[in-house]
DNA sequence: AACTCGTACAACCGCGCTGGT
DNA sequence: TACCAGCGCGGTTGTACGAGT
């Protein structure tokens, strides 16, 4: 049996959106919010598919969106974010403010691959070509989370190749800190593993930092001891399993006595609201 | 002016994941 | 446990537009 169709494709329009339909829809969100995507066409009147209103709001519509040119920062925090995540296009977005997935994919695609090509560098791996091509499998970069005890950066290395990450591995590590006082180990063992340095003058150490604003807060944080745990913030204080605010996690994870950062891997810490939806 | 080609980006499509029943 | 609906993601396609001939 074949997957149902996500709306009655002969009575929907396609193609470019007109300023009818864009002012149509984004009246329809000011007044009822988002979501329930499937029936919004119909409630807004619109001869759209759901999913189309849904890309037409996230990439183009949405208030809060930057649009314009990317700034040369842009441009190294994608190659840096991709190096590690490969095409977690909703990931990277996560990280960009005001950019969409979608703006990213097809910036990447056309400017930032040709720009690394012209700097010798494998879009794919992010090694140098001539290494990319004498090893294929080898995977693009390591990551490694060093997290010291009174820094808020965290540094990824990708001087070696690793194995990147499914999502759900790298958000799987955040529950296992959370539920695991042995952090230090726990990291050490989801670290992938050093191959030998194969490109020792490609470095493309990546450090996150929270934003200022944060940075401060995280400070405050730390003098008053105030600092919530992942769950905590989530509202999820009352689950025991989840909630680590009791106790003291010295690497990567939460702690309340003001010496580490909360769920802070790859710099998460910092996470926006999309950021957080993916995560669920 | 007309045509071709390349580029940029909006939009579409199919699949996987998740939550509800 | 199985099934289904809905959503979100990543890959791909379509098309507008500018540059070059």
């Amino acid at each position: 049996m074949g997957r149902s169709p996500c709306c009655e494709k002969a009575h929907t329009n396609k193609g470019a959106w007109t300023k009818e339909e864009d002012d149509r829809l984004v009246a329809y969100i000011k007044a009822h919010g988002e979501g329930c995507w499937r029936s919004l066409p119909k409630a807004a009147g619109l001869l759209r598919c759901g999913k189309s209103c849904r890309l037409r709001w996230i990439n183009y519509l949405r208030p809060d969106l930057k649009r314009g040119n990317f700034t040369e920062e842009e441009d190294e925090l994608i190659i840096k974010l991709h190096s590690l995540l490969g095409n977690k296009w909703s990931l990277i977005a996560g990280r960009l403010p005001g950019r969409t997935d979608n703006e990213i994919k097809n910036y990447w695609n056309t400017h930032i691959k040709r720009k690394l090509i012209n700097r010798g560098i494998d879009p794919v791996s992010h090694r140098s070509m001539n290494e990319a091509a004498s090893n294929p499998e080898s995977s693009p970069a390591t990551a490694t989370a060093t997290t010291p005890n009174n820094s808020t950066t965290t540094t990824i290395s990708f001087s070696a190749p690793i194995t990147i990450p499914k999502k759900e591995e790298v958000f799987g590590l955040k529950d296992e800190i959370f539920n695991n006082n042995n952090n230090n180990q726990q990291l050490q063992e989801h670290q992938p593993r050093r191959k030998t340095e194969r490109c020792p003058d490609l470095n493309l150490d990546l450090k996150i930092s929270p934003p200022y604003q944060q940075q401060q807060q995280q400070n405050s944080e730390m003098k008053t001891g105030t600092r919530i745990c992942f769950s905590c913030s989530l509202g999820l204080e009352k689950s025991q399993q989840d909630c680590n605010c009791s106790q003291s996690i010295n690497m990567v994870g939460c702690s309340n006595n003001g010496s580490s950062i909360c769920y802070d891997f790859l710099g998460l810490s910092a996470l926006d609201y999309r950021s957080m939806e993916m995560m669920k």
